[in-house]
DNA sequence: GAATATGTTTAAAT
DNA sequence: CATTTAAACATATT
């Protein structure tokens, strides 16, 4: 369900929410994925005031006083909910607050991923990659453009649809070979990695309001199976990159 | 019923 | 060694 922009609405929804109040109770449901046993989990975080939510690359970061810190990667399809009155289904993660709110972690697949003080990342995320930083990584490059772009180990945050976004934003078509595109190109790129995330973290936000919602994605230009034609009538084509379905038009350039 | 779905890890193949 | 590919994860939707 989310990637960067969804996640980083989220942190600051969670942060609005539940910031400065202390977690009365953690219910520990799937402790599989846990990097550490669950009576350490809650151990380590009950009783403890929740300061504030950041993003990092795909994770959620929940800071618990000065800085003991709780990641959260939501994998495919994991999703954070509000309680309610009904308890949540596949639940992974109940944080109960004192204030008698709180929020779940859910993931029907069971993949939602929660660690404990996770390590900090030397990948720099793709919101904060400097223009030269991502020149260096495409430079020499013979993978697929839009495989580099999703490489977590490369740069941190871009998943499958913001991908087809961002290249289609650009005008480079998906299977351009990376260290083969121009200079005047990989500045165009960079440019709209940021305006293409930034401005879907705008809208999200906007919708989203304080309320936890996934799956707002009605400004999507390409990346979706129900997309036919471009906001500008460019037919959209699809084809397998990586074993993913990317989905582009024939406007974008190919370089190889 | 079959195909598809937002991500990652691992192993095997090229 | 660098890169690519497939499978697995568990369930819902179309």
């Amino acid at each position: 369900m989310a990637e960067l922009p969804d996640l980083e609405v989220f942190s600051q929804i969670l942060t609005r929410r539940y910031g400065g109040s202390v977690l009365e109770k953690l219910e520990v449901i799937e402790s599989r994925k846990l990097n550490v046993p669950a009576k350490a989990l809650k151990a380590c975080l009950e009783g403890h005031k929740l300061s504030r939510v950041i993003r990092s690359g795909k994770t959620i970061q929940l800071v618990f006083g000065p800085d003991r810190v709780l990641g959260i990667h939501l994998m495919l399809r994991g999703e954070l909910v509000a309680l309610s009155s009904a308890s949540p289904r596949f639940a992974i993660l109940i944080f109960h607050f004192h204030s008698g709110e709180g929020f779940a972690v859910v993931d029907m697949q069971k993949q939602a991923t929660p660690t404990l003080d996770p390590p900090s990342a030397d990948v720099p995320d793709a919101l904060e990659l400097s223009y030269s930083a991502f020149k260096k990584l495409l430079s020499g490059k013979k993978m697929v453009i839009k495989t580099l772009l999703m490489d977590q180990k490369k740069l941190r945050g871009i998943g499958n649809s913001y991908g087809d976004e961002i290249l289609y934003h650009a005008g480079i078509s998906p299977f351009s070979i990376a260290g083969k595109i121009p200079e005047d190109s990989v500045k165009q790129l960079h440019k709209s990695i940021h305006s293409v995330l930034e401005s879907a973290i705008k809208k999200i936000a906007g919708e989203n309001g304080d309320e936890l919602r996934g799956e707002l994605r009605d400004f999507m230009e390409v990346h979706g199976a129900k997309i036919k034609n471009t906001r500008k009538g460019e037919e959209v084509i699809s084809d397998k990159i990586g074993g993913r379905t990317s989905y582009y038009t024939r406007s974008q350039v190919l370089f190889s």
